[in-house]
DNA sequence: CGAGTCGATGTAATTGTATAACATTACGCG
DNA sequence: CGCGTAATGTTATACAATTACATCGACTCG
């Protein structure tokens, strides 16, 4: 289990790392890394949060880059089913993917004052969920896991 | 870990425990358990399985019990806010509670063939998730953890 | 009894989230 | 070129949830 946590780090260089490895894997499996997407996994990695589907057009318009819901959803659509953003259900909002790797379970934890978002790995066919779904005879396709609560630096500024 | 699942089971006495043995918790708790509220969760109930705030709505208007969405999400909030219904975030929509005890923490299986859902309990802060958090210093408050597939009855059918 | 309070309801209007449907454009390929 | 496929542009609409304010009934306190 590793993960990115809540830790700050150099944003600059993760968003640019972050979106070359989306472009690299892109390009290997025939997949269109069009300008829309990109721009909007780029304001995903910028924000290092979850931001929702018309905060977004928000932006995209500004950008002239598309002004109508489907734009936002249609590009973000693409992201989530290739596994480089997720849809956190519980806020009915989106974030990039820190861990852009191959088909993985996210689980997630999400600050409900600052709205940060830490993503882990883990396997869900371990833990209680795939024991409850194997001793039910339930066939698990996709899976949502989400803590909300308050991450390291909220409860010390609560603290304080 | 005990689990109601997918079995078939007498629904009309089901039904008729259910809705007394949360009487009997509101009486307790100095709760009103008022007609709207009792008819949505009988509505619940009856379905055994995730219905749409919209969808209780249109049955509630159909018996002349209120007719605008608020009607509904207040009954719902009740419910939900006293652990006798849960909301299933993937669907935006709702389910009553097999297991109505105490505070509690479940995971749901939920079929994506017959929307058929099936509460599990167990102690999130054991497994992965809660390893996670103590790893991550957050603090967690809430948890939704639910899986999506199919369940035993449409696999037996998918296989026929 | 009357005034005040509190929880529950009734209702209108609005805001937020997501998709359906259809026209159009861009590109690869035989 | 003519065709198929994927991506976009655009309109309209469906679905989900909340705000705000008026009303009503029960209960309490003076």
């Amino acid at each position: 289990m590793d993960s990115i946590g809540f830790e700050t780090h150099d944003h600059s260089s993760c968003i640019h790392d972050c979106i070359a490895a989306v472009d690299a894997r892109c390009k290997a499996k025939g997949l269109q890394f069009t300008p829309v997407r990109r721009r909007v996994l780029e304001i995903l990695l910028q924000e290092h949060r979850a931001l929702g589907a018309y905060d977004i057009l928000d932006r995209l318009r500004e950008e002239g880059l598309g002004s109508q819901p489907p734009v936002a959803y249609r590009a973000l659509d693409f992201l989530v089913k290739n596994g480089f953003a997720h849809k956190i259900e519980r806020l009915n909002s989106f974030v990039a993917c820190t861990h852009p790797g191959d088909r993985h379970a996210p689980i997630f934890m999400i600050c409900r004052i600052c709205d940060a978002v830490a993503e882990v790995h883990t396997d869900p066919t371990k833990g209680q969920l795939g024991a409850a779904a194997k001793e039910a005879g339930f066939l698990i396709e996709r899976t949502v896991v989400e803590a909300e609560g308050i991450c390291p630096k909220c409860q010390k500024a609560q603290a304080a």
